[in-house]
DNA sequence: CTATATTATTAACGCGCGTTAGTAAAGCGC
DNA sequence: GCGCTTTACTAACGCGCGTTAATAATATAG
């Protein structure tokens, strides 16, 4: 690297004042009078030396990194499979660029969970931690809980003190399941996103269930299986379902990604969607309209969630509390034809050509 | 925030040594003589105050931030349509965490794009640049090279001395090519991943031509296209092709997302997959073989790309050049069905059970 | 037993910046 | 002219750590 590293001495000297005025100008420190000239000649300089403040030394003497910490929790290999994180990147750098901060990320593997974050805390590294899908076993999250430290949750973990954005996975499951009801199917199977001990995944489970409860309909735990975040494990429990042989017309895939592969287990099984299973996904992921057929899903606004966490975990960060703990926001069920609303004359769904 | 952090100087007191001893000790420094007795007093010391160093305070003092940025260039829609950022993360996360790294992770809007390298750079926030998929046209690009920052792609950039990581995307495209005229496909169609000012595009749009030419078949813009990126561009210039009306009978779609959106139009289009329309692909994203029909497809090892990419910059990093300079992985085609490569009697492609 | 090499430890400085307390100059009424 | 406020600026300290040069303690050689 040959470009010499520019101070704020430097600034100093060309300008002809003193580095705290340098400070104090390129801050624009509020309560202090300094003369426009001054202020002026301040500017000029650093612009004319290419002076960017060393940020570790900004963050040592004003005790903020200006770094937000984006923390994953699930492993590599789910990561790998998870159709989300470039939307919440998305959103979460709009808002964090709008502020000037940054976005560190990182994977937390279950192991060294509740070590890998005092590191980070401890280190101060991060000012910050927006926690994407937390899980309700999360021991760590209980020692963020007790240290207060800044947090909000992309996801929601019930009788704690945590700030967090999500949506109502519940209510949307029933909308989703209600549709097939609806749609005349008694006999709906379930695959879960996951394990239920995430939260997320236990929640479109209740859902599911409850709309069973309110139709009046049973619930028979051979139709429910749980998946485990990626194509693969979607493929598999519909292969498992199909090949159980207990009779269903529909099914409630709690992700368009596993619905993927419940799609092609169907397809490879001889069944038709949505003629011989209906199938409603959840999520809404870019591909889901794409397919074959197109996937009725549950619009999850996964931009949406992030900025407004991000904004809340900077809310927190700047005014030490927050505007509102807890957020939810809205879905809506996209129809297309895997649940085969459009053979029922009804309304049509959208179209790719928009 | 309750925890008060823990200093050095609190690991000294309670070791009853002096702050230098422990952060020799605590950072094994070679060369330096400490008593096995008193380095597991400050060991022990360290351990029971839960000390973790301040990661500011180190990296102002040592000059090294221990943070690699990974920096994409594309706007953030882009990126929320990239099935890639996953894996890559997965691979570079992995061995930014054996060397007890962390990563930043930026988009960089064309608009502000070399500010924001230098940004970066001249904040001393990130020791080195991963720079996913360059540009030609990337001007910032150049700052860099003349600066000497250490900096690899994740891609390539002919006529740099940028270390890079990379596929043949050349010698892959045409491999691919190849399997279609192997078949006795004659008129192929091509639609590119991106603008051809992306140099992964205009690579893999020279292999198109490459296997067209060595089979003595005429090259035919009309059947060339340019996507963007996104499922949509490839619906888009899918139909485009299509209701042009000039005939094909197979298509190279050089993006695996792309060839997602091309799929649905071209069933929207009522024609089949692979019967009236042979498809390969490209990139082998985690959908690939879920589609209908499974998409035949250029593989192509992006967490590989992301470790090796890591390794070479980590490298560059501590001992000020790398072992090389520019590494190729092996790419290979995924022989499945949307090629129809099954309906001649070859050999079958891969089956989803394992 | 003194001179020198070796081992174990620390005082002190610097990394680059934010910030407080304090100084100097200028303005103002009397 | 003298006090008093306001304005414009700066010296100096601290953030927490790495590191060098120096010191003290001990071992070895002559």
């Amino acid at each position: 690297m040959k470009t010499k590293h520019v101070t704020s001495q430097d600034v100093a000297n060309l300008a002809g004042v003193s580095r705290t005025t340098v400070s104090l100008v390129l801050n624009d420190v509020e309560g202090i009078n300094i003369s426009s000239e001054t202020r002026q000649r301040v500017i000029q300089a650093a612009e004319t030396l290419g002076y960017v403040p060393n940020a570790n030394a900004q963050a040592l003497a004003s005790r903020r990194a200006q770094i937000i910490g984006l923390l994953l929790t699930r492993s590599p290999h789910h990561i790998a499979s998870d159709a989300f994180i470039t939307q919440l990147l998305d959103g979460l750098l709009e808002v964090v660029h709008q502020r000037d901060m940054r976005l560190l990320i990182d994977i937390l593997e279950p192991e060294h969970q509740k070590e890998a974050y005092l590191q980070l805390v401890r280190a101060k590294r991060i000012d910050g931690i927006l926690m994407s899908g937390p899980r309700f076993d999360d021991q760590a999250l209980v020692a963020l809980e007790e240290d207060g430290f800044p947090t909000v949750l992309i996801g929601q973990l019930p009788q704690t003190s945590f700030c967090s954005v999500d949506v109502d996975n519940c209510a949307s499951a029933k909308m989703a399941v209600k549709h097939l009801i609806n749609l005349g199917h008694e006999r709906i199977a379930c695959i879960t996103n996951a394990a239920p001990f995430y939260t997320a995944a236990a929640d479109r489970l209740k859902g599911y269930c409850l709309a069973l409860e309110e139709a009046g309909l049973p619930y028979d735990p051979v139709l429910v299986r749980y998946g485990d975040f990626d194509m693969q494990s979607g493929y598999r429990q519909m292969k498992d379902l199909l090949e159980k042989g207990d009779a269903f017309t529909a099914a409630f895939v709690a992700s368009d990604t596993l619905a993927l592969g419940a799609t092609a287990a169907i397809q490879e099984h001889g069944k038709r969607i949505p003629q011989d299973i209906a199938l409603v996904g959840f999520d809404d992921v870019a591909f889901a309209r794409y397919l074959n057929p197109p996937l009725t899903t549950v619009h999850l606004p996964v931009t949406e969630l992030a900025r407004k966490a991000t904004q809340m975990l900077i809310d927190v960060l700047e005014n030490d509390l927050p505007a509102c703990k807890q957020v939810l926001l809205e879905t809506h069920l996209v129809v297309r034809q895997s649940c085969g609303a459009h053979l029922v004359p009804l309304k049509g769904g959208e179209t790719l050509g928009e």
